[in-house]
DNA sequence: CTCATGCCCTGCTGGC
DNA sequence: TGCCAGCAGGGCATGA
């Protein structure tokens, strides 16, 4: 659910109310939330104490936190990092020391200030954190992962030179995140509308203006998404506050089903894709004549 | 390298 | 009322 939106919010929230403090002891409550943390969880609440965070800092979903020694505060490019993903439902959530643990808490950050300790939340858990050792500047275990649309290193032509190699259906290659960061199911889906393109459309078969009208809604819609304070569907998502954003209400396709095309009017119509969803105006959006091959070839409308 | 598939996980919903 | 199937879905391992 998270996506580069929501995980930029939590960021923000990172910033503004860790970066500065010195972790005085962590609790990791349930193992598997730092099952690519490879030395264990003893492991990682012993190299995490004592620790103070520099930054908070974020490509595509990933956000990390550059740690250094307490005793020497300020930071550098060869600081280790600690490394979070939300999954699906993962939340880093502020809350006072005293407060009685809410349901799937999975880790704890207590900090030396007596403040606000910081909870890793997750029902799912399919999110994790992992200790990056000089993971500072880029943590290892996301090397492959590609630049976001919102980042200076986001290299718009080269990304679509790639894009158009592509013989998969343009929204599996808007998910590849080695590809390009930070877009999930419901990005994927309100970029494609707005750049009036169908989810099935082969990426090699674009032409070269046409995938660049798709990076432009991608950033348009993250941004505006980003304005509106990120997409809540429920409790599962919120900031570092327990607040929820309010861009669901802008979504023209995702989750509509049935609902009138805020452009012209037509049904919403929703798609089995990979096991998942794809949503569509049928009259904005037309469906390639040539499908592409595998899972989209015997994909179908519900 | 590209592509497809299965798995991880819990809570909610809808059908019977 | 209870049970179960289906759904939500990001990322990674694996195999072709």
């Amino acid at each position: 659910m998270p996506e580069l939106p929501e995980v930029e919010i939590v960021r923000r929230g990172l910033e503004r109310y860790v970066v500065g403090r010195t972790i005085a002891s962590v609790r990791v409550l349930h193992p598997r939330a730092v099952r690519r943390h490879l030395a264990g969880p003893a492991d990682f609440e012993a190299v995490t104490g004592g620790l103070t965070v520099t930054a908070a800092r974020r490509r595509g979903k990933y956000l990390w936190l550059p740690v250094t020694p307490a005793s020497r505060p300020g930071g550098t490019d060869q600081d280790d990092a600690i490394l979070a993903h939300l999954g699906m439902s993962g939340q880093l959530l502020l809350a006072d020391p005293g407060r009685p643990l809410t349901a799937h808490v999975r880790i704890v950050f207590a900090f030396t200030d007596g403040g606000p300790e910081l909870r890793f939340t997750d029902q799912r858990t399919f999110g994790h954190l992992a200790y990056q050792p000089g993971g500072a500047v880029l943590p290892p275990l996301i090397a492959h992962i590609a630049p976001d649309p919102l980042e200076p290193a986001f290299d718009e032509p080269m990304v679509i030179s790639r894009l158009l190699t592509r013989r998969v259906a343009v929204k599996t290659a808007l998910l590849d995140q080695s590809l390009v960061s930070g877009i999930g199911n419901i990005y994927a889906d309100e970029a494609l509308w707005r750049a009036r393109v169908h989810w099935a459309q082969p990426a090699a078969r674009l032409s070269r203006s046409r995938a660049a009208g798709i990076f432009g809604a991608v950033r348009d819609v993250l941004r505006d998404a980003l304005a509106a304070g990120g997409t809540s569907f429920d409790s599962l998502y919120v900031n570092v506050n327990g607040e929820s954003g309010y861009f669901g209400r802008s979504l023209a396709a995702y989750g509509r089903a049935g609902q009138p095309c805020p452009r012209c009017g037509a049904p919403v119509v929703r798609d089995r894709f990979s096991n998942r969803s794809a949503y569509t105006c049928p009259r904005c959006q037309r469906r390639p004549r040539i499908r592409t091959t595998g899972a989209d070839l015997r994909s179908h409308s519900t």
